[in-house]
DNA sequence: GTAATTTCTAAACCTAACTTTAGGTCAAGG
DNA sequence: CCTTGACCTAAAGTTAGGTTTAGAAATTAC
């Protein structure tokens, strides 16, 4: 007999194929809310898989982990999600995702223009549109083009 | 009259955009090699204005530093790049931001899928395929489903 | 009952791509 | 000459998303 009902945290990362420190540190940015068992130790739903699953996925789709905290926001508190409560958080996915893929779209229509016409170090060149690159890529430069806090 | 001839880090920093500190980073980086003048400070050719901005354009495509180094070392070194030059390595650029755009689209037909069968937590959701999560993002769980280094 | 696993917490460490700081040096203007 | 601003190096700090480590307590297995 197991300590208590549910899933250990072990368990948990056996189902869902991410690591047990990557599991705690998710619980600490508030993503999964697991109780504990009378010795101390974390123990999670079968719906936490799903959980977890899910957040696996928003990150494919390069959603930041506080993102994806406001997304699973929108699942009911009150009772264990259904297929349903599931499929309507996913359209918020999607249209994220569309985005994602006009912006690189649209670099990538203006690269062809800039390879045509040679004018890589021109500051009119549409590749330096700061509209453009602010949130295709987490990490870069953090300051560029007209962009600074201080002139 | 300056110093000496070439472009300072300072005058260098305000053609392209950025900052004093990430252009010492690039050097550090093996992306510019600029020479010293008597005093020992760096100094710059102006068609380093051209090779930070290709570093810049190819960021925003996703490349990584020692990525773009190495797609700038097949810039001829024994003499300033032509724009015929610029537009040779940056055929390569195009091919990065197409496979790209190929991932996410895969990715994005694979959730309107999920939405429709609700299936999240299954392990053989298409979504789970480790070949189209492994290199869509930088960060991220390092090992996922099966793709762990000892069992 | 005891040994082997798991799990616990807190804190330190990791990578990428930079920025900031500290303590000096160089260069340009008057 | 002297001051101010730009530049120098080396080292530490930053953010995201985790991992690793250390030492202790809980569980499980025999």
């Amino acid at each position: 007999m197991p300590a208590s009902e549910g899933l250990s945290i072990g368990a948990l990362a056996q189902r869902t194929g991410l690591a047990v420190s990557a599991i705690r540190y998710y619980e600490a940015q508030g993503l999964i809310a697991p109780w504990r068992n009378p010795g101390g130790q974390r123990r999670y739903q079968r719906a936490d898989i799903r959980r977890l699953s899910f957040v696996m996925i928003a990150q494919q789709f390069g959603l930041t982990l506080p993102e994806i905290r406001e997304v699973l926001s929108g699942l009911p508190g009150n009772r264990t999600p259904t297929p349903q409560d599931w499929k309507d958080i996913s359209v918020g996915l999607r249209a994220h995702l569309d985005q994602r893929i006009d912006t690189l779209i649209r670099l990538r229509d203006n690269l062809d223009g800039c390879i045509g016409c040679g004018c890589l170090s021109l500051p009119k060149c549409a590749l330096y549109n700061p509209d453009d690159r602010a949130k295709s890529n987490g990490s870069g430069p953090r300051y560029l083009m007209g962009d600074r806090p201080e002139g």
